[in-house]
DNA sequence: GTCTATAATTCGATAGAC
DNA sequence: GTCTATCGAATTATAGAC
């Protein structure tokens, strides 16, 4: 490791933490530099710029979801000619959950920020969407193989609303009464279960 | 109507819209009075902070939606005994588009503005969370009622995504392929009947 | 690469005339 | 109630020494 990339990740890390609770307007330079222990100007030198900065905290965590994502869809059209909706959704809720799990001191903090990242104003949303909206039609049309019967868009407003629930879920992590509440990986494995379990049954209908 | 009324409401007008579109940090109070045509000062006048802005922003907003919400719930307690799942959601989503489905022009803007009050740090959101939190705890304690069988806590995540479900329709209205597309009684009736069998089984499960 | 110092702007809030 | 003018603080971003 060299010091710059410990500088570099430990910006981004301290980034990802104050967007994920104060939102990107919210989060000053100045907080972020203070928690890192490290220099204003070496925002400005490593990144560019604010926005540049979310971008690189968006990337680091998009990525691996994304990838992952895609990975057990491709599985799954291998396995099946026409999987259950349940397993559709778990490919897609699971790496989600599951990628925040993986470090128990950042799992809320991931999951703040993937919330904020669906709701910040534009240009920011656009820079998130870009990362994460990578595996979202693939999703489309395997729900379209499980469910011809229904239009195009009547999948296409359920499956918003899963991904809304998703989004409702990562964003009150943590919290007393939320759906997951613990920081174990057995937590994710239940919270996706319940979740699929609670959004199945309204796609199909 | 007095000058001082018109000042007032066209002010909260356009921070209902500009605190929707960019959230409580991303607003500032210049572009505020720019686009409402007032002078600066006028905001801290009527108001006194920026904060006190945004709750009066909330409070207009929410104070019909709850009402209607409570008279509802209290229609169905003296109906039935248990009422069915599917009558409790309709009174809970109903309400709530047909509101915003009064005027198309702030349908969006207000849809997005409930949003924001779920996502916004603190202080902000409790602002929010106290004016429209006055139905909530009607909603779990009549839920509760039909479905004994369920934790609190469960109640609790179930009822908070049926919120999210409702949030992210109203965000969406009047897109291409969203649940709710116009804004006629006829399509406020069938997108509540939609939602409702959307998120019933769920609430079962 | 990291630092200090500061430029250039913008913010919420206020004082005081009218 | 509404206005101009401005304060004091905070912001992003940069210049330049080391």
């Amino acid at each position: 490791m060299t010091p710059t990339t410990d500088t570099k990740e430990q910006i981004i890390s301290v980034a990802e933490r104050l967007f994920a609770e104060r939102g990107f307007a919210g989060t000053t330079l100045r907080s972020v530099v203070s928690e890192a222990g490290v220099n204003l100007a070496a925002v400005h030198y490593h990144f560019g710029s604010k926005e540049e900065l979310f971008r690189a905290v968006v990337v680091r965590l998009a990525r691996p979801i994304v990838e992952r994502e895609l990975t057990l869809l491709e599985e799954l059209r291998q396995e099946h000619e026409v999987p259950s909706i349940e397993a559709i959704l778990t490919a897609l809720l699971k790496p989600n959950l599951e990628i925040l799990a993986q470090d128990k001191e950042t799992l809320v903090i991931r999951a703040q920020f993937m919330g904020r990242c669906r709701t910040e104003p534009e240009p920011i949303q656009s820079i998130a969407a870009k990362e994460f909206a990578a595996s979202t039609e693939a999703f489309l049309d395997m729900l379209q193989r499980v469910l011809p019967e229904q239009s195009r868009s009547q999948l296409y407003w359920k499956f918003d609303l899963v991904i809304a629930a998703l989004i409702r879920v990562q964003a009150e992590a943590g919290q007393p009464f939320a759906l997951l509440r613990g920081i174990e990986p057995a937590d994710v494995e239940t919270a996706t279960e319940q979740l699929v379990k609670f959004l199945a049954p309204g796609m199909r209908s």
